[in-house]
RNA sequence: GCCCGCGUGGUGGAAUGGUAGACACUGGAGACUUAAAAUCUCUUGGCCGUAUGGCCGUGCCGGUUCGAGUCCGGCCGCGGGCACCA
C-alpha cells in the first residue's frame, strides 16, 4: 500500500469532523487546557510561518487532548487595519469585501493542514458582533475612569491633509505625497495604562512561564526610575514663567551641569517663539519629520540658545544658559533637563558643538589613563553599581557607587528644600484614536449642549457604513453625508458621531477572552470565561514581545475592573512561547541597470555548491533571509501540501530547527521529510503483514520504545519539537532494523504512531487503523513509559586528562566514587600519561565524567 | 541612537558547566536494476598520518574553572522592537 497523503489526509479530516474531536465544550469533570496561537492578519495567503506557528500550537493541543485534557484551540482573524484600505485605494474594492474574501481564502488554505481547531468558534475582529462588544467594553471602561481624552502628537501630511502611520513616513516624508511630514497635536482618546505601570511591572515577577527576555523588554519599556524633580529659577522671567521644572535620574551630577535644555514643545519654548521669529523657525524645523522615538534619536542633535539664564540651585551666582534642544521629549519627565556633558555622551556632543563647559563630578576609582571628558575624552558613564570617586559630590561619601550617591543626593536635596525624590515611568498612556475608516468606531457622540457623550449600549454596535469611497486621502467617515448624524444619547438633540476608529491593538487585546464564548451578547460569558481562562499556552512571534502583550495584560485588568473577567484572569497568558521565523534563501543576479534581480527558487538549479539559472548564469545566494514577496523567496504552503501533503509540511517545519529560532525552508528538506513519512508508512505496512514469532530481540526493541516515549514526551512538553523528531528518526531506524517478533513490533509501531500523532496526525491515524488500534488515535491515551524498562546497568564514563578526552571506561551505574577512581587510574591512557607520577587532582563526577589533572 | 536576542562542519542544527558536531540535508562510494527512479548499506569538521593516533576547532579578544559552545568582561556581525505595520 503506497503512501498517498491526499487520500489519507482528506479521509481523517472528515473522520475528526464527524466525531467532533476538536469541538470544545465546557466540562468540569476534566482539566481544561487552552492553547492559542496569535491570530493572523487576513492578508489572503497563508504563509509558511503561519504553518509553523499553528502546527506548534496543534502539537500541544493534540498532546493535551491525549493526556486527558479538555482542550480549547480556536482560530480567528485580526481583520481591521490599514492594508484593507490600501488595497481599496490601489484597486478600488471595498475593505470589507477584500477582508472577508481573504478570510475565506485563508480558511480554505488552512483547513487542509488538519489542525485540531474548534472552527465553530471562529470570528473576525471586523464582525459587527465582535466590535460591538468591544464598543460596550469601551463604554464600561470610560465609566470606570480607565479612559482619558487629551492631546497627542501625530504625523501630519500637509499635502494630503491626513494623518500618517509611522510606516507611511519614509525618511521624514509622506509615502504618497512625498511632502515633508510635520508633527501635529490632535485631541485623542487614551487608555490610562500608565495608571497600571507599577502593577504591570510588579506582576512580571509572577509570569514564571514567560521567556525572561520578554519580561526584561517589558520591564525596560515600562521604565520605572527614581529621580529628583526640582526647578531652576530664571534670572529674568518670561511672562508667567519664572522657573523651569526638571527631572533627573542623576541628581548626583548636579554640580556638573553646564546648560538647561527644554523641548521645542515646552510651554516656555512656545511662549518665547511668539516674539522670536528665529526661535519659531527653529522650533518649526524641529517639528518636522516623523514622531517615532527612533527618528528623534537619530536626528542630528541641535540646540537654540534662548539667551535666557537660570540660577544653579546650590550657588545662585552660578548661571546656566537655556537652550531649546530637539532631542528633549515633551512626553517624558517635565520636558526639560539639565545637561551634564562629562557623564552623558549626547550632552558632551552638544557641549562641544555649542562650546559649553565640561565639568566632571566623578572619576574612575582607579585611573587607567583614559582621557577625562574635559580633556577631549569620551563621556564617563559607568554603571550605577560601580564605585567611583566624587570630585564634585555634595552628598554622601567621596567614594561610592552611583546608586548610593543618587540616593544621598535626593535625601540632601529634599532636606535642603531643593526638590523632591519622585518615581517616574517611561510608559505612556495608550492612544487609541485612529483617523481611519477600517476599524471599530469609537462609540461616542459629540453634542453641542452635552459635550462628549457615550453611545447607549442598546444602540450598539455602531456599525461602519458600507457606502464609502477611497478615492481621496483621509477618513471617509469624515465626509460621509449622513452616518455622522445621530441624536445625542443624553438630550436627544441632533449631534455628531465621533469619526475616529480604534487602534487595531484594541481588537487583539481581548480576542482570547472572546474565544471562550464567541457569540455571547456581552463581551464575555462569566461561566465560560471562568472555566476556560487563562490561556494555558500562548504562542506567537517575538515581534509582539512588548506592545501586544503589554496591552493585553492591561486590558485583562481593565476587563476585570469592569466585570468582564474574573480576578484570576488579570494575567491572561499563563505560559508564553515565542517562535522564530521561516526563512528562505534569496537568489539574485545583477540586472543591466545595476539593480538586483530576484529569481524564484523554481528557476534556480542547485549544483556544484552554487545556484544556476537555466541559461547557466550563476546566481548569488543569500541564505536565511526573511521571506518577502519583493525578493521572490516566499514559499507557498498550498503548493507544498499539494505536492507532499500536510503531514510533510508539518513535520518539516517542526524538525531541523528549535522552535524559538528561525528555520530555513529548503526544497531538499521538504523532500526528505516526505521520504521519511513514506518510509514510516511502508514499515507500518510491513509490520501489519508480518508474522514472526516472539524472540529475544523483543526486549531490546521494547526498551528502546520506552526510552522513545520518555524522550518524545519531554520534547513535546518543553517545546523541543526538533529534538523530539530527532528521537523519532532514531526510533524509526531501530524499529526498521529490529528482528523482534510481530507482536512486539506491532506494539512498537502503534506507539511510534502515537508519538508522531501530534506532528503528523493523518499518517498516525492511518497506521493506527492499519494495526487495529481502537477508535481514533487522536483520542487514544498518550503512551506511558514503564520505569522498569528504562533502567540501565552500566554507563560509559569518558576519562579526561587535563580536561581533554583521552579514554573511556564502562562501569556499573551506581559504582562508588573510590572504585571509579581506582579503575580510572588503572586505565592504560592514564598510566601512560602519568608516567609513574601521581595525579595532581582526580575529579570524578558519578555517572558523568572522570578528569585526571597532571 | 536606545532596549532585547542570536552567532557551532559545505547546510539546518544537537549538547543539566562534563565525550563538541546527536538527528537531518548535501556531497562521495557501493548494493539492487538491462537502465533510470525508488530503496538499502557505508562514508562525510579541518590539518598531519599507511595506521594506532596526534594537532586544531563553537564570530573575535581576554577572564573564571580540574573542565567553557554553555558563566563573566570587551569587541564585531546579524535579527526583533522603539508606542499609528500587524
Amino acid at each position: 500500500m503506497p503512501y498517498t497523503p491526499s487520500e489519507i489526509e482528506a479521509k481523517w479530516q472528515a473522520a475528526w469532523d464527524k466525531a467532533g474531536t476538536f469541538k470544545a465544550v465546557r466540562d468540569t469533570s476534566k482539566p481544561k487546557y487552552y492553547v492559542l496561537e496569535m491570530f493572523p492578519y487576513p492578508s489572503g495567503r497563508i504563509h509558511i510561518g503561519h504553518v509553523r506557528n499553528y502546527t506548534m500550537g496543534d502539537v500541544i493541543a493534540r498532546y493535551k487532548l491525549s493526556t486527558g485534557h479538555n482542550v480549547l484551540h480556536p482560530m480567528g482573524f485580526d481583520a481591521f487595519g490599514m492594508p484593507a484600505e490600501n488595497a481599496a485605494m490601489a484597486s478600488g474594492g471595498h475593505p470589507k469585501d477584500w477582508t472577508y474574501n481573504n478570510i475565506d481564502d485563508m480558511v480554505a488554505q488552512m483547513k487542509p493542514l488538519g489542525l485540531g481547531i474548534d472552527w465553530s468558534r471562529m470570528f473576525a475582529t471586523c464582525d459587527p458582533e465582535y466590535y460591538g462588544q468591544q464598543q460596550a467594553l469601551f463604554i464600561d471602561m470610560l465609566d470606570a475612569g480607565l479612559i482619558d481624552r487629551k492631546n497627542a502628537t501625530v504625523n501630519w501630511d500637509p499635502v494630503d491633509m491626513t494623518v500618517l502611520a509611522n510606516e507611511q513616513v519614509i525618511d521624514g516624508k509622506g509615502w504618497r505625497s512625498g511632502a515633508e511630514v510635520e508633527r501635529k497635536d490632535l485631541t485623542q482618546w487614551f487608555f490610562k495604562i500608565s495608571d497600571y505601570a507599577d502593577e504591570l511591572l510588579e506582576a512580571l515577577d509572577g509570569l514564571d512561564d514567560w521567556p525572561a527576555k520578554v519580561k526584561l523588554m517589558q520591564e525596560n519599556w515600562i521604565g520605572k526610575s527614581r529621580g529628583l524633580q526640582f526647578a531652576f529659577s530664571l534670572v529674568e522671567g518670561v511672562g508667567s514663567h519664572d522657573r523651569i521644572e526638571v527631572y533627573t535620574t542623576r541628581p548626583d551630577t548636579l554640580l556638573g551641569a553646564s546648560f538647561v535644555g527644554i523641548s521645542p514643545d515646552h510651554p516656555l519654548a512656545r511662549a518665547l517663539e511668539q516674539d522670536n521669529p528665529e526661535l519659531a523657525a527653529f522650533n518649526a524645523e524641529c517639528r518636522k519629520g516623523g514622531t517615532t522615538e527612533e527618528a528623534l534619536e537619530k536626528a542630528e542633535k541641535k540646540g537654540f540658545d534662548t539667551g535666557l539664564r537660570v540660577r544653579h540651585p546650590f550657588d545662585t551666582s552660578w548661571e546656566l544658559p537655556v537652550y531649546v534642544a530637539n532631542f528633549i521629549l515633551m512626553d517624558y519627565g517635565t520636558g526639560a533637563i539639565f545637561g551634564v556633558p562629562a557623564h552623558d555622551q549626547r550632552d558632551l556632543d552638544f557641549a562641544r558643538k555649542y562650546d559649553l563647559p565640561v565639568i566632571s563630578t566623578y572619576a574612575p576609582a582607579t585611573d587607567d589613563g583614559t582621557a577625562m571628558p574635559e580633556d577631549g575624552g569620551a563621556a564617563y558613564v559607568p554603571p550605577k553599581t560601580e564605585t567611583v570617586i566624587y570630585v564634585r559630590g555634595f552628598a554622601g561619601e567621596t567614594e561610592q557607587t552611583g546608586a548610593a550617591a543618587i540616593d544621598a543626593a535626593i535625601d540632601f536635596c529634599e532636606a535642603n528644600g531643593v526638590g523632591q525624590g519622585v518615581t517616574k515611568y517611561r510608559l505612556r498612556d495608550w492612544g487609541l484614536s485612529r483617523q481611519r475608516y477600517w476599524g471599530a468606531p469609537i462609540p461616542v457622540v459629540h453634542c453641542d449642549d452635552c459635550g462628549v457623550v457615550p453611545e447607549k449600549k442598546e444602540n450598539l454596535p455602531v456599525e461602519l457604513p458600507y457606502d464609502v469611497s477611497f478615492d481621496i486621502p483621509g477618513n471617509p467617515l469624515d465626509r460621509h453625508p449622513t452616518w455622522r448624524n445621530t441624536p445625542c444619547p443624553a438630550c436627544g438633540k441632533g449631534a455628531l458621531r465621533e469619526t475616529d476608529t480604534m487602534d487595531t491593538f484594541v481588537d487583539s487585546s481581548w480576542y482570547f477572552a472572546r474565544f471562550t464564548s464567541p457569540h455571547a451578547d456581552t463581551p464575555t460569558d462569566p461561566e465560560d470565561a471562568a472555566y476556560w481562562m487563562n490561556v494555558d499556552q500562548y504562542i506567537g512571534g517575538i515581534e509582539h514581545a512588548i506592545l501586544h502583550l503589554l496591552y493585553s495584560r492591561f486590558f485583562a485588568r481593565a476587563m476585570h475592573k469592569t466585570g468582564h473577567l474574573p480576578a484570576s484572569a488579570i494575567e491572561p497568558f499563563d505560559a508564553l512561547f515565542t517562535q522564530g521565523m521561516v526563512t528562505h534563501a534569496i537568489y539574485k543576479t545583477t540586472g543591466t541597470d545595476g539593480r538586483p534581480v530576484y529569481h524564484y527558487p523554481e528557476a534556480v538549479e542547485l549544483r556544484d555548491g552554487g545556484g544556476f539559472l537555466k541559461d547557466g548564469t550563476q546566481v548569488d545566494i543569500v541564505p536565511s533571509a526573511k521571506m518577502s514577496k519583493s525578493k521572490n523567496n516566499v514559499v507557498d504552503p498550498v503548493a507544498i501540501i499539494e505536492q507532499y501533503g500536510a503531514d510533510t509540511a508539518r513535520w518539516f517545519v517542526l524538525s531541523d530547527s528549535p522552535p524559538e529560532r528561525d528555520v530555513e525552508w529548503t526544497a531538499s528538506g521538504a523532500e526528505a521529510a516526505y521520504k521519511h513519512l513514506a518510509r514510516v508508512h511502508r514499515i507500518a505496512s510491513d509490520i501489519a503483514a508480518g508474522d514472526v514469532a516472539a524472540n529475544d530481540a523483543d526486549e531490546a526493541l521494547l526498551r528502546d520504545m520506552h526510552k522513545a516515549i520518555v524522550d518524545v514526551t519531554n520534547g513535546v512538553e518543553s517545546f523541543g519539537f526538533n529534538a523530539a523528531i530527532a528521537k523519532l528518526y532514531g526510533f524509526t531506524a531501530t524499529l526498521a532494523k529490529s528482528k523482534a517478533g510481530s507482536s512486539a513490533k506491532r506494539e512498537a509501531m502503534k506507539t511510534l504512531a502515537q508519538l508522531m500523532s501530534p506532528m503528523t496526525p493523518h499518517l498516525a491515524e492511518d497506521i493506527w487503523a492499519m494495526l487495529g488500534g481502537e477508535g481514533l488515535i487522536a483520542n487514544a491515551p498518550w503512551p506511558k513509559a514503564d520505569d522498569a524498562m528504562l533502567v540501565e546497568d552500566t554507563v560509559t564514563l569518558p576519562i579526561q586528562i587535563n580536561g581533554k578526552r583521552r579514554s573511556e571506561i564502562a562501569v556499573p551505574k551506581d559504582m562508588p566514587k573510590d572504585e571509579v577512581e581506582k579503575l580510572a587510574l588503572a586505565d592504560e591512557a592514564v598510566i601512560k600519561a602519568l608516567d609513574g607520577g601521581a595525579p595532581k587532582k582526580l575529579i570524578v563526577v558519578p555517572g558523568r565524567i572522570v578528569n585526571v589533572v597532571i
